[in-house]
DNA sequence: CGTGTTTGACCAGCGC
DNA sequence: GCGCTGGTCAAACACG
């Protein structure tokens, strides 16, 4: 898996700009290319996507980088300097001596200062982006204080009018107010549903369910589900489509699993029409009564290609491990109701979603809402070849936390690290924007920043994507993967 | 014995 | 209404 995306998969601030400079030693400086050896050989490993940092899963594997990040530093800079001072030959490092080495070393000063302050902009940057999280918090408060001060007066208005009705027809008008009244409160309580956390909503569509679902073990988010209560259709649809967001990834691995960190029960296998490889159904054993549940199939057309799709939001703190993922499809899955919801007010649809999320990843990150429900597709089956033609140059990676393609890095874990989620390591290079000369990864973060602030598109995706997951943040107990 | 997997049965939605 | 399909349940089974 990793040969074939050719990813750095340590979450360190170290990013490795250099590994694409021209005469760059890689096996000396232990740095993992972008392109790595593309497609060497067919995929025969468990992919890891979130495992930890320190496991590094894809790194172990080959063109390993074994060392702590400290060792790294030192790579880099060794990556600099003997790029062009050893490639000939290994053995006439000595012809230069010392003015070779002074230079080196006070290369290796210059660049270790840079990397104290990157990471010192990066806190700074942590802190604006955790404020203006904060700042957005509390004008959607006070957006929802407004919002029930507009219904309450409609309501009033509404009843005036009625009275008067009432008053000239002297008939039973009355009757339809003491209805009314009741559906705009619950117009207003929808609202905040919307934004709200799926899980309550989840919760909150599974009290009203009946049948066999009894035990939390057995709730179900079964998209087959009428079960509800008729107490607004409205509601049932905005409860519907937070119960079936699916957030689907497909990436090669021959193992039967992906690997995310968390814990599954297997509850279920089908055979799938049109697909010979049955389908697996697994839900989340963390907790008693986690409403996530995934899928697990091969690909019908290439079978070492596995589909995972994800659904529901954990109730439950989870492991790093476990954060990165669940953080993700939580996030798309946020990304792409929010996109859907009447409460979006518009703001954004699927495509728009699409587009602006994954503006370089058209063909890697889909967002389907003509499909039964509304899916975030992450194809991590391409080549890292085929990533750079979509991307600008890939002077920098990104420092993905978790063994996951940049893409999905950076278009949905964009949408999490925004949300407040405690992520390890900071992110992005924002695709469409202008690659800074000499990248690095403070001038990634600012250019993030600059986009946040100058991009009207994609400042509304995110204040969408962090509506709803600070939604979430506020009615939720410990979970939704963001315990900070 | 506890936990997880397998697998046939059951249920609900959907299309005809 | 009927059959197909997807999703889930739960008893039986396997395993440590």
């Amino acid at each position: 898996m990793d040969r074939g995306w050719g990813l750095t998969l340590d979450s360190s601030d170290q990013v490795e700009f250099f590994a694409n400079k021209p005469g760059f030693d890689r096996r000396r400086s232990g740095l993992v290319m972008f392109p790595s050896r593309v497609e060497e050989t067919p995929e025969h490993r468990e992919v890891d996507f979130f495992a930890e940092k320190t496991k590094k899963p894809f790194v172990k594997n080959e063109d390993s980088n074994p060392e702590p990040s400290a060792a790294r530093d030192f790579d880099v800079n060794i990556g600099l300097q003997l790029v062009t001072a050893n490639t000939g030959s290994d053995q006439s490092a000595v012809d230069d001596g010392e003015g070779e080495d002074k230079r080196a070393k006070s290369e290796l000063a210059r660049l270790q200062a840079e990397l104290e302050r990157m990471n010192v902009e990066n806190q700074r940057l942590r802190g604006m982006l955790s404020q203006v999280s904060s700042n957005h918090a509390s004008l959607k408060m006070h957006l929802v204080t407004m919002m029930q001060q507009k219904a309450s007066t409609q309501e009033q208005e509404i009843a005036d009018r009625k009275c008067e009705d009432e008053r000239k027809d002297n008939g039973g008008g009355a009757r339809q107010f003491l209805e009314l009244v009741p559906e705009q409160s619950n117009s207003v309580s929808e609202e905040r549903t919307v934004s709200g956390s799926p899980q309550n909503n989840l919760d909150a569509t599974r009290s009203k369910r009946t049948g066999r679902e009894e035990s939390p073990e057995s709730e179900s988010w079964a998209p087959g589900s009428k079960r509800l209560n008729p107490t607004n259709a409205n509601q049932q649809s905005i409860e519907a489509t937070m119960r079936k967001a699916r957030v689907s990834v497909r990436a090669r691995s021959e193992a039967p699993m992906i690997s995310d960190g968390c814990q599954w029960r297997k509850y279920g296998q089908k055979m799938a029409k049109g697909n010979p490889c049955p389908r697996a159904y697994y839900r989340c054993t963390m907790a008693v009564g986690c409403p996530v549940r995934k899928q697990v199939q091969r690909c019908a057309e290439d079978r070492s290609i596995l589909i995972t799709t994800y659904e529901g939001t954990h109730n439950h703190p989870l492991p790093p491990a476990a954060m990165a993922m669940a953080s993700t499809t939580s996030a798309a899955a946020s990304m792409l109701l929010s996109g859907s919801m009447p409460s979006a007010d518009g703001l954004m649809n699927p495509n728009f979603l699409a587009r602006t999320i994954l503006p370089c990843s058209s063909n890697m990150a889909t967002i389907s809402a003509s499909a039964p429900f509304p899916t975030v597709t992450l194809d991590l089956t391409q080549s890292p070849n085929a990533l750079q033609y979509q991307r600008p140059p890939p002077h920098f990676q990104v420092p993905f936390p978790v063994s996951a393609p940049p893409v999905f890095g950076q278009a949905l874990y964009n949408q999490s690290k925004f949300s407040g989620l405690q992520m390890p390591k900071p992110v992005n290079d924002a695709p469409q924007l202008p690659a800074p000369a000499q990248p690095s990864f403070t001038d990634t973060l600012s250019a993030a920043t600059a986009a946040i602030t100058a991009d009207p598109n994609f400042t509304a995706a995110l204040a969408a994507a962090i509506s709803s997951i600070m939604a979430n943040n506020g009615n939720h107990t410990p979970n939704n993967n963001n315990n900070s």
